[in-house]
DNA sequence: TAGTAATGTTAGCAGCGTAAACATAGTATA
DNA sequence: TATACTATGTTTACGCTGCTAACATTACTA
């Protein structure tokens, strides 16, 4: 057993990783984290200020993933068209969000305070890239402002679906919403389909 | 000074929701809203199993007041047309959500588990209600598969959209995707209002 | 009026984030 | 190569947290 560890900062945050997504970003302490890691309570000090910072990393490496699934759902090399492969980015979204569930939690958290870590602002913006760009495709010739808006319409729409399909409000009206949502969720793709056109 | 409070359970809750809308959920500790009370630490265990119990009522004091807002805006007694009302409901949800934000943060916080709380499930459900009845009254005849969908998406809609306009990710993208933001935010009623019709 | 239930307090537990002091190992310089 | 310095680990300790158990006081009810 070597005392220095050599890699500890990496480990430490895949540790968080596995912790956050197995049990959730306020179940997760500092101290389990080191445990994981086979490492004393106050070791991860001298990698991260504050636990904030850890969690930020984590956060961080979210939206990384993010980012790639989305990239790879669009990919240009795809002879696919760029409707389909928006609503594949859709399809992507969605299941990145329902899968790591907990850490989609955490990366739209309160308890990160973006504005204090630019560097994960950064990343979450380069997800949202994605979409623009991919829209960019969808409609070509559009204005700046029109296609800001539609950006932040079908973002807001996706990261929406993704808290209302995980039953955080799993609405049961008297007019079978409750159902519908079991609809979207097994039919996302003629749902975000016909977002496009109505 | 009497030794029984008298209404300690209201007392409790309202000053967690003070607490809660100043610090956010994630600072509040049921000791300092006992303190907030005048009363001692382990008091509100007499009231609330755990502190869960106590977030979830805060949690649905807050869909109270949403469903509330809700209903007023879409006032049948008002004069105004079906669509005036339905835009008048989404600037009231987008209002809500950011003038309460950290009370909005708890409403669709995972750390509340609706599941076991089927109370604080039926109030959440109350306000997506309004939103069916107005959708329901601005598309006549509609069938219940077609209303469901349309009301997921603009719920989701709106939910997405709080959490993006509060900043928690404010995308500086080269195709001014972040100042169209602002316009969103500035003009959140044409915005909705294109939403209907494209 | 006596007994019981409801509702308050006090004391104390284990777990938490974090700081300070100390120990060890790797690295640069003389 | 010897010595200093820096990086990275551990130990200990502090105040805060949610929560339980034991006890005190008041209100209700037979």
């Amino acid at each position: 057993m070597k005392y220095h560890h050599g890699n500890l900062k990496e480990e430490l945050i895949s540790s968080a990783c596995k912790i956050c997504e197995a049990s959730g970003h306020d179940h997760m302490s500092l101290r389990s984290i080191a445990k994981e890691a086979s490492v004393s309570q106050t070791a991860p000090y001298r990698h991260f200020k504050t636990k904030e910072c850890l969690l930020a990393e984590v956060s961080k490496r979210g939206f990384e993933e993010l980012t790639e699934r989305l990239r790879a759902a669009t990919n240009k090399e795809s002879k696919a068209t760029a409707k389909d492969r928006f609503l594949e980015m859709g399809l992507a979204y969605l299941e990145f969000g329902l899968e790591k569930r907990k850490t989609y939690d955490l990366m739209h958290s309160p308890v990160i305070d973006k504005i204090e870590f630019p560097e994960l602002l950064d990343t979450a913006t380069g997800a949202f890239e994605e979409l623009v760009q991919i829209l960019k495709e969808l409609f070509p010739g559009i204005s700046e402002d029109s296609l800001g808006k539609k950006c932040i319409k079908f973002w807001a729409m996706m990261h929406g679906l993704v808290g209302l399909l995980d039953m955080k409000i799993e609405p049961e009206t008297d007019t079978n919403a409750g159902s519908a949502m079991s609809v979207v969720k097994d039919d996302f793709r003629s749902f975000l389909e016909e977002s496009l056109e109505i």
